[in-house]
Parts: structure tokens; C-alpha cells; sequence
DNA sequence: CATGTTGAGATTGTATGCAATATCAAGATT
DNA sequence: AATCTTGATATTGCATACAATCTCAACATG
């Protein structure tokens, strides 16, 4: 396969990895050396991950790793929860008994990670439950969507579990989640879900509004003291 | 601004205007001729292009534009419906007047249309009512990823409102949802959005797919059977 | 007659070079 | 001292060249 592919993929994982933070630049000579190819390459991805706004690439003033404000993270969680619902309301109403049963292996083993107090597992396989949902929905298109968003929102994602008492209490709502599914009850499963995302928006914003008002000098930038 | 963004927007223009149909292939070199530029640019608009959604580009095979089977136009549009009733539900949630002035103006403009007949400029004035929803729901994220798959839906979209009797029922169904948001009904304002835009999905089925089932060879679609 | 093979031509993928623009620090001006 | 130029340097944007792969039709083979 191409290497602009590949590359994308890599790139996409360093991120999410945090090896580049919010705010860093992403050069094209220093990863064209990194990954030992042109810059040709290298732009292409680059081009295609800001089109999927991975990254942001400003015209003539390259690329750098997103950095969301408080208000546009929270929008993007409140997007995912609108989505996630929609997920699940579809879900209710076209159950299969394949889709109910990936749903219930997810599941399962999410409780295995909480009593094995395994958050960085749970975090894996907390997402194998979110895709199960999604394609329940019997809608591949939306659950692409679903996916891409997940993706996006992951990093931001990943810091709300660390918190010992929310793994036990997202099982809980997954618990819950599902039911309302299997009951065929749309209403509840969409409004379930709904908060089960939309409260992780909602902690992290919490989280975050703490520290910047509004003009947020993100903390770990080399920002000018300089001058 | 950068060459490569003015041809993402003429190559998207130039498959929305229907100068290329489904099924076309996107070749470099002739794209390059035609707007006077190297290959690398358009490479770079493809590739982007790609990324959204809004064409095919396969690896060593080149682009094409995409080929939505019935099954996938159909999942787009519930898809569609999902995202708008959730603007609808904000929107019913938060309205301002400022928002409330700007859905009231985009319908005003459609009831003109409709009076004179016009249903060219009602497909342009149905986007911005629509757009006006968007924006209404003051979350300018989902709003965006509303502008992006109204965008890649309104070649199907066109070919409805083509019919002179939807362009009045539009309308009414418009005016419906203008009150339920500014009754504050969510409820409401989003089963109405929902099946404002669904219907339009059925319908273009019914159109394309009178034998949905699985039954495959679409009768009447040039790009069916091919070579 | 159907199917597999092969090779020329066409098309995409990547590297490299140069032009255009942005960045940033040192010096000029008030 | 602060702000405004200005030029050197770094980085991006685009064009061109070449390499790798695909396409497709003519031919060979059973």
C-alpha cells in the first residue's frame, strides 16, 4: 500500500500517543526525516489528516496538533453524545441477535477490567462496547462517523477514566445502556447514552474551564516569556 | 490563499454542478491541464477531497466520484436526519432572536419562491433555512458536520425538489418546525426535522430502488453495468 | 472457444529543485 | 525605551523528473 498511507496512520498514532501535544508543529522537513521519505509524502498525509480535522493546516504556516478551546471540546463531546443516541435509538429498534451478542461480549469484559481494577484494559475494550453500539445501528455510514468521532475525541477520553470511581460508574451506565437497547425502549436508550457521553464532556470541561478563562496560554508551550 | 484550496473548492463545484457524474474518473493529468497547474496541487485537492467523503480515492487506481449504492444514500440520509433533529432539539433549547430573525428571513424567502414558482432559487433558499437551523443550535461543531454532509447530499437532494408539489409541502413542513423551536417543543421540532429529511430519502429510494431488497443491477443508472 | 500470458502504454507514487512567503532577530528611528 | 524597518534564514507551495504499478488489448495455449 502507499506509503502516504501508512504515514497517515503513523502520524495519526504519534499524536494520539501524545508524543506531539496540542499546539506542537508538525514541520514536513523533520518528519520527512523521521519516517525517511520525501516531503511529498509526508505533505499528503498531513493534507488529508486536516481535512479529517485531525490537525489544523494553516496555508503557508504548517501544520500543528489541534488545540480545541474549552468551548469547542465541549461541542464536539455534546456532537458525540447527539450521535451516540442516535446510535442507540436505531439500535433499540433493529436489535439483531449477532449485534446484541458483540454487544454483550464488550460488555462483559468491562466488568472483568473493573473488578481486575484494569483501567487502562477497560479503556480498550470500553471502546469495543461504544463500537458495538454503533454498528447495531445497522447504519454503516453513521457508525463511521461514530467511529471518526470517537477517534477525535479519544485523548481527551482516555484522562476522564483514570479516575478510579467513574470506571465503576461508567459500567454502571453501559449496564443501564444496554438494557434500555434490549428492551427495545428508543427514548431511554438515546437519553442514557446521551448523558453516559455527555457527562465525560462535561467532567473535562469542568477540568479544564478551571484553568483558562477564555485566553488560554496552554501550559507547556515554549510561549514567548521571551520578548 | 494557496492554489491547492481554490481547486478543492472548483473540483467540488465542478462533480456538484454534475460536470462530472458518479462513476467518472478524476485523473490527475487531465484536472492539471484543464486549470493550468502541476499535478502536485490537484494531488493535494484529491487527496483532501478524499478525506471528507466526498470522492473515491482508491490507492494506484486513481479517484472517482463516488458511487453510493441505494442501501449507502439511504444510510446518509437517516444519517442527515439524525444530525438535523439534534439541531433542532438545540436549537428549541437556545434560540435567540438573532437566530429566530435568520430562520424567519431564509423562510420568508422560500414562501416567494414557492409563490413565483421558482424552484431553483428555492434550492438555494431551502439551504439556507436549513443552514439557519444549524447555526441555531449554537454549537458550531455540529453545525459544521451538518454544512459537510448537507453538502455531500445535495446532488440527491436537487433532483427531489424537482417535483412541483414536494416544493409546497417543503414549505408547510418548514413552517412546522420553525414553531415548534420557537415554542421551545424539542421534542417536536426534532421528530418534525426528522422526518422533514427522511422523507426526502425515501422518496429518492423509492425513485432509485423500487427493488431495494438486494436484488442488485439498478435499473436506469448509467454507471450499472459499465464496460 | 475460452482462458491465461505478456508487454506496451498510461497513470499514479515519490523525490528533488526552485520560487514564494513567513519568521525572527538585529539595527534604525522617534 | 519602545516601536518600526529590514534582511538573513527557514519553511511551505508548486513544477518537473523519474520510478513503480496498473490497464488493456493482442497473442498464445489448452
Amino acid at each position: 500500500m502507499s506509503q502516504a498511507f501508512r504515514l497517515k496512520q503513523s502520524i495519526e498514532d504519534a499524536v494520539m500517543a501524545g508524543e506531539f501535544r496540542p499546539g506542537d508543529r508538525l514541520d514536513e522537513a523533520s518528519l520527512a526525516e523521521r519516517f525517511g521519505v520525501s516531503r511529498t509524502p509526508i505533505r499528503e498525509a498531513l493534507l488529508q489528516l486536516g481535512a479529517e480535522g485531525f490537525i489544523d493546516v494553516r496555508p503557508r504556516r504548517g501544520a500543528i496538533v489541534s488545540v480545541p478551546s474549552p468551548t469547542r471540546l465541549f461541542e464536539m463531546f455534546e456532537t458525540m453524545a447527539e450521535i451516540e443516541s442516535a446510535c442507540g435509538r436505531l439500535a433499540a429498534r433493529r436489535l439483531t441477535p449477532e449485534n446484541d451478542a458483540a454487544m454483550e461480549a464488550a460488555h462483559r469484559a468491562c466488568e472483568l477490567d473493573v473488578r481486575q481494577g484494569d483501567s487502562e484494559q477497560y479503556y480498550a475494550d470500553n471502546r469495543n462496547f461504544h463500537e458495538a453500539i454503533y454498528r447495531a445501528s445497522r447504519n454503516s455510514f453513521l457508525a463511521d462517523q461514530a467511529f471518526a468521532l470517537h477517534k477525535r475525541l479519544s485523548a481527551y477520553r482516555r484522562i476522564q477514566l483514570r479516575a478510579r470511581n467513574r470506571l465503576l460508574q461508567s459500567l454502571q451506565e453501559h449496564a443501564g445502556i444496554l438494557e434500555a437497547i434490549r428492551a427495545g425502549d428508543e427514548q431511554l436508550a438515546a437519553s442514557r447514552l446521551h448523558s453516559h457521553v455527555l457527562v465525560q464532556g462535561e467532567r473535562f470541561s469542568d477540568m479544564v474551564l478551571g484553568l483558562t478563562q477564555d485566553r488560554s496560554a496552554p501550559a507547556g508551550t515554549r510561549s514567548g516569556a521571551g520578548r
